[in-house]
DNA sequence: GATGAATGAGGATTCATTCAT
DNA sequence: AATGAATGAATCCTCATTCAT
């Protein structure tokens, strides 16, 4: 593959991305895609088999780059505690700063989802494991108190991911302030739950 | 209007309603709905200006839906603590229940709240703006300490919304227990919330 | 249906068969037959699902024509040989008066057979029963002797069809005089066969 | 022209064969022969100028070794009627052993013909110029009586390729055994011919 | 109220072909 | 000799909407 290539391939991923962030998966089409990038639609065609195929790629290279970044930022080294706060402010932290990577994941809604690979869908729930794995240890060493590990883990996620889509989706009274009402969020689900465990 | 008219608004509402529940909205066409309904696509347009009217009105029926079945639940005799309780169960209830409902009310993705009125945008804050007033009762029997009751309330909204989304859109993993994880959420959203203004 | 509409999903039958007939199948698109018709190409749609349907209809009404007229013209009084040469006759004459409506009976090739309707092809097979029954008579009458009429029929009409074929696909040398060469093979095939049974 | 090229050109020529003979012609595009072929669509274009060369060629190379197999069989040392027989024998054991090549000789629709080149064509004629011949010398030795030779030989030939055509499209009832009905119909074709040439 | 007919715009995808390398 | 990249034109088909009736 020339040079050239690679960048049409990126390109295309890009603008779609962006296209899909700013004017919704709706009105997203392969023509429209190929205009914006200043291509033919068949081009289009040379990186991608078809539209699903486009899209699954945007999925799962959002989906690896999330998990990348909270894989690379938690530390096992540091305490159950600190890592539980590390995954929840990295996550956070990628989905403001890349909010168009970070909508693509919940992209898959149910209607489409049969179409979504299930051995991509296991991947997205990567970053949730990771998320058990710390609950799991800080239950080991007796500094939380949880009988099921996997349920609280994605209920934090559940949370989290609601605060998220909010500020994103931008169904926020507009007297609120953004990073205030994220700080405020965080804290209650994070310090909710770990104070609960500290005080058993 | 005749009674047959009445009828047959409130059967292209539900088989819209009941459609886009199982089928997306991305299938969603006025000649299905037309065949499903078992009418003509052009009578359609008899009672909705167009598609966004007829997507429009769904809408603000579930929000008026939805804003009336907590109102009618929540009893200002009740003490603060009840009545926090009540709207975050009946709010729950009211989307496992009517999920087809629930789901409209989020349909209005960030590209199309351009075209959503403003107006009718609004009263879907209703119901928040009466957790907000729960919240700020309690604050002023001094039940609760919370400096800032709208981004609080905001915040127990977002989570919630989080954990029902995850159900509704069976994102949740095959292992977990839908009710116990729902269970579990509320508690940890209400609890968290509350013992901590409690012991405060 | 309004006369207008009818007389419009009849133009466009009888446009495409025309179309089929001087062009081919293979550039015989919607959107050419939408415009040899005058109208748009979705217009198309509101008389026929799609593209198959369109040709199936086709190929259902020139089948259905051409039994009937063999039908009509059999006339079960006759003696067996005049029955046969009438079932012979009849079959080339609608061949060469309405050749695209002949031609379409025989659009239906092995690739695109898969698609049409079983119960429509076994239609098409009502002209070769009607042969067979008439050598089945004439067999029980002694007048020929056949041991199996099935073979026999579809092998008469195997020849006739390639007699019909090569004149109008114009597959034949120039030198020769179409319709000498018509009647002349007629003949041998008829004669062929009943002076066969004749002198046994 | 390296070997490896002859190669190329000959696996396209082979496969494209295959394709057209298994798949049909409506699905044989250059992008699907290339694949199959495991090699470029744009390498294709090295051999043959377009897609109705590379046709024309697979046509021309049928109509070839159709027409050489004929003449090599046929012996001008032989009486008449074996030749006769053998032209005929020839002509339907190719068709039956290269389904695939026979069929081709026929792809040329009417509507094609315009395209393809004249010079090729009279060169498909070969093989009933042969069968002319033959009916030509029997009737000067006084074998045959056939005031029309030329007519005479399409005709047969014509009556030969409808039987032929009918058991390759598949189009014979399943009631019949197909080396029955073949061997019926050649005998039928051949015998009456002769027969009535004997007789008179 | 209700509808059948009609349409322009746009949807994804495939095609034969060209051109620079 | 071979190819990857690119494309314009064409494919079938669906959509929301309008209009005369």
């Amino acid at each position: 593959m020339s040079e050239q290539a690679i960048d049409l391939r990126e390109k295309i991923l890009d603008i779609s991305r962006h296209m899909l962030y700013s004017e919704g998966h709706t009105s997203l089409s392969m023509r429209s895609i190929a205009k914006q990038v200043g291509v033919s639609a068949t081009s289009i065609y040379l990186h991608f088999n078809n539209k699903d195929h486009l899209l699954h790629t945007l999925i799962e290279e959002s989906v690896e780059e999330l998990s990348r970044a909270i894989e690379e930022k938690v530390d096992d080294q540091q305490d159950v505690v600190a890592q539980f706060e590390s995954i929840i402010q990295t996550y956070t932290e990628f989905a403001l700063s890349h909010p168009e990577k970070y909508q693509i994941i919940y992209l898959v809604q149910p209607e489409a989802m049969a179409r979504y690979p299930r051995e991509k869908f296991r991947k997205a729930r990567r970053c949730y494991e990771l998320l058990v794995k710390v609950i799991e240890q800080g239950v080991r060493q007796g500094l939380m108190e949880e009988d099921d590990p996997v349920t609280a883990a994605y209920s934090i996620w559940a949370q989290l991911h609601g605060v998220i889509s909010v500020v994103l989706n931008q169904r926020l009274d507009s007297r609120i302030n953004k990073s205030h009402f994220i700080k405020k969020s965080i804290h209650h689900i994070t310090e909710g739950f770990l104070i609960r465990t500290h005080v058993s």
